[in-house]
DNA sequence: AGATTTACCTAGCGATCGCTACAGAAAAAC
DNA sequence: GTTTTTCTGTAGCGATCGCTAGGTAAATCT
């Protein structure tokens, strides 16, 4: 048996046999989650992640499969949910405007809530890596959201609710950059109300202010 | 012998005895820079080291010390060299303003050049290091400059050539935040005229533009 | 009950990490 | 020349890396 996949608990009542798992898997995860949020992919050792997930290594590779997989996962659930907020602010938002806006507020206090580590996790948990494949994936992530700015802020210039000479690209990118900008801010230190004012000054670079 | 100081080459005509170094030390430290540039502290290993620098371990020990020390080094000779423009910008311009708008001007021409890695050494090296030293090296290498431009700043504002209301310490770390965001937008591939659009717009949050 | 299936634990694999002991080689000092 | 000093190359140290074989424990199925 080479595959590490997991078909179980697909409902609850769905009886399995065999010695059932001493742990549970979501919260062995989302502790592997904070770990590789805090330290990168290749900065948590496979023992560091068997100690805070509470479940030895043949357990992990039983359940996750190998490191990389178990990264891929946490990504996932990352962008799922903590990641989730720029898509959110992009598409509850009535103009692209608004969107950023919101985006950049809510990444303020996102970047610094104490209940995590500070920043965000595509930006930081593959720089310095020996493996190609772990950065290509986060920085394919990374220049997805910009491009999904630029889109939003396309559709606006169409729909003629921003003027017609707007630089979408641009404007994009300096979304994307304050963003990533501003979470290596929290990273080092910088705190909520000051990330909030950053946004607040970001946000008068828009047309007719 | 256990201090790898290197007290010889005190002028050029300073004869030393014992066997020559069969390497020169500043073009090997500058292939080291490229290395730690370009893969991060961590990610770069000796023998990474070793073999862009062209010679053995124990010729890499006694003439730089260990791993870490060369590091700082490396550290010292970016700061006085790619990294410098920051600094000359702000004591060369006339006022924060000019200073800023040519140091971010120069970042994005700097963070692009393909004559070395992309992006900022003091940025990036140290993200995801399993050494707390190495990662608040350069954190406060961050923050100190945010800290310089805030002063620049200040004093602009104390000369009356910014409004007296202008917020110092929000405009400083807005520049930091671009700074970073710019290197990190190199280092996913961003080309040179996309961050000096990038400068040109974050230049519009300034005072009476 | 016995057979089967699955998970856990101990222990350790080969590879790489940062680093160094040791012996030979190349220069100056005598 | 011989001695002294310093550098270089080989070879390998102990520690950690990601990962797994093998035996035992705990559940279901017949």
């Amino acid at each position: 048996m080479t595959t590490g996949q997991d078909t179980r608990a697909q409902g609850g009542t769905g009886r399995t046999r065999g010695r059932p798992r001493s742990f549970d898997r979501a919260t062995a995860l989302e502790k592997a989650l904070m770990a590789f949020w805090e330290h990168g992919y290749e900065a948590t050792s496979v023992s560091d992640l068997t100690r805070v997930m509470g479940i030895g290594a043949p357990s992990l590779y039983a359940a996750f499969g190998d490191k990389r997989t178990l990264f891929d996962e946490v990504v996932r659930v990352y962008a799922g949910s903590h990641g989730a907020f720029t898509d959110r602010a992009l598409a509850e938002e009535p103009t692209a405007r608004a969107g950023v806006a919101r985006m950049l507020r809510e990444a303020a206090a996102e970047y610094t809530d104490p209940a995590h580590p500070h920043g965000c996790l595509i930006v930081h948990a593959a720089t310095n890596c020996t493996s190609p494949e772990v950065e290509t994936l986060l920085r394919d992530m990374r220049n997805a959201n910009i491009t999904a700015i630029e889109a939003r802020i396309r559709a606006d210039v169409a729909a003629g609710l921003l003027p017609a000479g707007t630089d979408a690209a641009a404007l994009a990118r300096h979304t994307g950059a304050m963003i990533q900008g501003m979470s290596q801010q929290a990273r080092d230190g910088a705190r909520r109300e000051e990330l909030e004012a950053l946004a607040e000054i970001a946000m008068t670079i828009w047309p007719h202010d």
